[in-house]
DNA sequence: CTCAGTGCTTAGGTATACTAAGGACTGACT
DNA sequence: AGTCAGTCCTTAGTATACCTAAGCACTGAG
């Protein structure tokens, strides 16, 4: 039937469910994002682990794993990263001195907002090229995915 | 315990550019997608081989490392999983022996159909759930980012 | 003051990606 | 024919990021 195949940008065909072709183009993404980042740089989870305090102040290694939906152990290994890259500092809880907060540190707040902006260069430049009811429905769809994601 | 940054969506804020709000939605829903994982069973990668062959028929491990953005060495690896388990298989094309062609197996092809299906109801259920117009506007951005990915 | 529960870490294993290097084959040019 | 540069694929070694299992440190309740 479909010989033609590769006008199909692979996986959004009608015939997948709506599921389907949200992780179809989710896996496309994240590779794609993947395979943009310079080397030597701080990979995507790191990445968003920085971002994420930047813009919350200090956080659990607990909170951040259940953020990032990882287990704790992998967020550990995540946060161990950003420690002796000086991105991060652990800071022992005073009032419950089993938990550790996890802060950036100047270096890693300025590393986040610029890598962030030069990494999401090329993304935005594709998407300013859309029309305003595409961006729209990007946005909305993101907004409502996210929610799912995090639910 | 409950800060106002957990109403955020982590990432969903609007100061962020439209970009920032695709990737982190794209990160989220990855690391979602891979805690729903049941193991033992075959990473994300390898079921959306599985699922291109299966849709488009054979191709060579260039095609297929073009198609998934990553480099072929990559994909080999990931191939050699695939074969090791039966789920493919790979022949020497009859025309350039310098290629390989890789196909799925039956059982292949009916493990990513039945995957998939059930890696799917979950995000499907939460899917339906949503008006039409928020299923549309995610139906179109998925084939939005789906070009600008594989572009 | 004991002890179950919570928070974090390390250890070992898997999946996926990369670069580098090399083997096999093709096609074109002597 | 013979050579050889270029293409296609593979293996080897390394890195990121995830997991489970196991164990330590601390808290809070009995």
């Amino acid at each position: 039937m479909e010989t033609e195949a590769s006008r199909e940008h692979l996986g959004t065909t009608e015939e997948a469910g709506l599921g389907g072709q949200v992780r179809s183009a989710v896996g496309l993404l994240y590779r794609r994002f993947r395979s943009e980042r310079p080397e030597g740089t701080l990979g995507d989870t790191a990445l968003d682990v920085l971002t994420w305090l930047h813009k919350q102040g200090p956080r659990t290694l607990t909170q951040l794993s259940e953020d990032a939906h990882v287990a704790p152990a992998s967020m550990s290994q995540s946060v161990n990263r950003l420690t002796s890259a000086g991105y991060a500092i652990r800071t022992p809880d005073p009032n419950d001195r089993r938990k550790v907060l996890i802060s950036t540190t100047p270096e890693g707040a300025d590393l986040a907002l610029a890598t962030r902006a030069q990494r999401n260069t090329w993304l935005d430049g594709r998407l300013q090229a859309l029309s305003p009811e595409d961006q729209h429905a990007i946005t909305r769809a993101c907004a409502l995915l996210s929610t799912i994601a995090g639910s």
